[in-house]
DNA sequence: TTGTAAGCGTTATCAT
DNA sequence: ATGATAACGCTTACAA
């Protein structure tokens, strides 16, 4: 970094004091018309930029604010950030991005890293169930909202789905459908969500007389598309088998493809997140959708109010999936004869 | 912003000056085991974390690189993204991220707000052809690196991919299947990139005798879709069918499925970047694969020297796309019977 | 190896 | 409405 034109050699330059520049650059106190822009002219003609750091170091506010998700290669976290970023964006805010990659102690080091930029607000998916503790810590000093991944009720404020209700969701429209034979696949049922989706989902199911069986396949479609692959073989195919992320469905249509099972006529699918790739297709996916639109707005939301001074309680936001049936999923009746095992 | 513990705090605390705090967390110069230890301790005692902004701004250098590209919702971007993310967290470099949206003014002011964090480098995907006036301004203050849009060899370091090559593997493809009627479907011409890729593979097309028209359909795959299913109506169908992005793929396939027009059956396809989206089908896609990680690392390899004092001529790197071939192209005799228009 | 003190560019306070 | 100046928390000569 060269060293760069200061306020200072502004002010020099313009023949003013610099705290006239600071205020002309800054709107905190006002400054007479001419000389702003006699101000602003010398400064272009300087190439004069505000220089971030100093001003947050002496003014302790910054407008940034940190994001740091579990797997940037996730739709659902990019599309998530994309959203953040436009709101924030919209108010001056910049957005500074941090990947745990689905490791608690990166999770912790990149959360410090993020901290030490001095964000204004901090909106974390934690890769694990736990609220890392830095967290807990700083939450009196700065903005915190944790989405998606948490279990219970911390003491922060929280954006989630509400993933029974996803589940149910997902029992209901197998149930309609005739399917008593299910597999609910999750990602890592450790994982609060993801337990509760197939907990939701299986609850249901076993009501209505069918019978779920969960598995896991973990969080890459690859080595999940091999694991679908070993239980399908070791197990009778379902009639119906649902993803639970949207990695898992990445998952299962990876491996469908390679054996050749044909969606919505071999078996019936339910996909998670709702992305054009999903429908885009012969055969478009039945899939939950998560209102991403609508999780990133309250993300921005909590922040945003905690940062102009709003001290209530923790607020915990819940939001609620909907499901776009298409032909994935069809009438159990109507599947063709499971053939891999025997043949 | 509360008052945050700094490091005369720690310093006093603990007993010892504060430059001694500095560099036990710096490393810059030795402190004794012992007293580091003790700092370290008296440190995490009192929650300290080192405030970037004031060693940002007191030692001219920060350890974060600015990206700005025109559209976080594209896969390729978010890709990048997500490797230049990994790349650079390895060596403890921050990221902090900018949309331009597709628009130039956004792209200028988003580029003003990064700088004025005075990253220690930028990485620019511009919007348009023309690199932004502010990265010719700055370039001898700061490494920039200018990737995938542009055109010619602009006084900046560049990466890019082969555009030409990429067309004409493209084009040596469907003459080996023996299509001769071909549709090359850009999301804007006057994109340079773009323009090379269908002029690439146009004039391929042509010299063994085919017939390529081209035509454009934006980046939005709903809208995409649309479009081409407009052409679609007011022209003959061609026997193959070409994106020149994922996103023109997204929006091929949407229109496809609307209209039911079975891919590698009624006509062939070859898309754009290789996302598992593509070949988790039942007919897997034909893709050009950019390949994302050369071109991130090679966007940070040329951030990475210049960061650390190479002051050699600027470098333009070039990638070449592979393809990979699967069944959504199929010989050109082999496509069923176009019913469409005359149905 | 450790301490002292100046200064990075800005904003905030207090005068004018 | 504008100016002078201290202070934000850190790094870095330089001194000890």
């Amino acid at each position: 970094m060269k060293k760069s034109i200061s306020i200072i050699d502004v002010a020099k330059s313009a023949g003013v004091s610099s705290a006239t520049v600071s205020n002309v650059f800054s709107g905190k106190k006002p400054v007479s018309d001419e000389l702003a822009k006699h101000v602003r002219s010398v400064a272009d003609q300087l190439g004069y930029s505000v220089n971030r750091t100093a001003s947050v170091l002496r003014s302790g506010r910054s407008k940034i604010v940190g994001i740091l998700v579990p797997d940037l290669s996730d739709h659902f976290f990019t599309s998530i950030i994309t959203e953040i970023e436009r709101i924030a964006g919209a108010s001056g805010y910049e957005i500074i991005v941090g990947n745990s990659n689905n490791d608690v102690n990166a999770e912790e080091r990149r959360l410090n890293a993020l901290l030490s930029w001095r964000p204004a607000g901090m909106a974390v998916f934690p890769c694990s169930n736990e609220v890392p503790g830095r967290v807990l810590e700083e939450r009196k000093n700065l903005p915190f909202v944790i989405a998606d991944r948490f279990s219970g009720e911390p003491e922060v404020d929280t954006v989630a789905i509400d993933n029974l209700h996803a589940g149910s969701i997902v029992a209901n429209c197998l149930a309609e459908f005739g399917h008593q034979r299910v597999l609910l696949l999750g990602s890592d049922l450790e994982l609060e969500p993801i337990r509760l989706r197939c907990e939701g989902a299986r609850r249901e199911i076993e009501q209505s007389g069918g019978v779920a069986e969960i598995a896991e396949v973990g969080a890459n479609p690859h080595i999940g598309a091999e694991r679908l692959g070993r239980w399908l073989d070791s197990h009778d195919r379902p009639t119906a088998i649902c993803a639970m992320t949207d990695m898992v469905t990445l998952a299962i249509l990876s491996c469908f493809a390679q054996r050749g099972i044909k969606v919505g006529e071999d078996i019936s699918l339910i996909g998670f997140d709702d992305y054009l790739w999903m429908s885009a297709r012969m055969t478009p996916l039945t899939a939950v959708c998560q209102p991403v639109e609508a999780i990133a707005q309250s993300v921005w939301d909590c922040l945003n109010a905690r940062m102009n001074g709003d001290d209530s309680d923790t607020k915990h936001i819940v939001h609620r999936c909907s499901l776009s049936v298409r032909e994935s999923t069809r009438p159990a009746g109507n599947l063709n004869i499971q053939l891999d095992k025997t043949s």
